[in-house]
DNA sequence: AAATAAACGCAATAACGTTGCAATGATTTT
DNA sequence: AAAATCATTGCAACGTTATTGCGTTTATTT
């Protein structure tokens, strides 16, 4: 399981045109098989001993993958960028996500049921929409 | 005209049962003629030479002041908080803010045309919207 | 005017993220 | 397969926003 995640995010590495770093490819594999948008340093905590990366080629790693559209980073009101992978259905379309009050858990939520524009002033352009519904979660309920 | 606003932000904050200091009232004051909501830092750089207050004491009644419910805190993607003062439309009802991608200027949007609440996972509990629309401003666009 | 407790200012600290630069290593070229 | 090349990495230092502790000041009450 874990090896067909890791042969596939050196193959979307690959196809993105970067070296498939060991870095990289850990990195991804970590971010597809996590259902929920993680932090850097949730991301840092599930590297493996033999592999620990620098703080900023993590961060460095993850700006990498977000510019290829391989993840997509996630605003929170606290402050802390949290980063998933770009699924299909997710790469190409607008999403809501959920945040956990009490556990801070993020998950993304399907697509948005709302129109992608949005009424704005006189003069105003759209652009997209950043949606967080906040409440709590299944454990913490 | 400032004059009414500053007498306006001084009843406020007694009503809220806090002590009026010149501090507080400035702030808001401030906060109440603005259209946007503004940072620390253009809060700081609205405040007269002759009453300037240290950082801290700023970030302080600020969140005194969101705690009083006088004013709210906006979330942003450049990690920054910005505030806004609560005119009665915003004080009990959830509204979406608009941030430019340009200038990253911050306004709220009148209230919300979707439902208050948000078809969510089974077991979990819907509290609140959060919800920024990007774009450019017309100054910007 | 004195008492009191809330607010303030200063200094230090925390957390997250970024930048510059020399060293390393994945790919390409020979 | 070895050399060349340039993207990527690691380290150290830095930047910004925000928070905490504590002694001092000040708005309000007595």
């Amino acid at each position: 399981m874990f090896i067909k995640l890791h042969r596939n995010a050196e193959e979307l590495i690959r196809l993105s045109g970067g070296r498939a770093t060991v870095g990289r490819i850990r990195i991804l594999s970590i971010l597809l098989a996590e259902q929920q948008a993680i932090t850097h340093r949730e991301i840092e905590q599930r590297l493996p001993q033999t592999l620990q990366l620098d703080r900023v080629t993590l961060y460095r790693a993850l700006e990498w993958l977000a510019g290829k559209n391989l993840i997509h980073k996630v605003t929170s009101d606290d402050r802390v960028w949290r980063y998933h992978a770009n699924r299909e259905l997710h790469s190409h379309q607008q999403h809501a996500h959920f945040k956990c009050t009490r556990c801070a858990q993020v998950i993304c939520l399907s697509d948005l049921p709302i129109e992608r524009s949005w009424p704005l002033p006189i003069g105003y352009r759209f652009q997209e929409i950043e949606l967080t519904v906040k409440g709590l979660c299944a454990d913490c309920s």
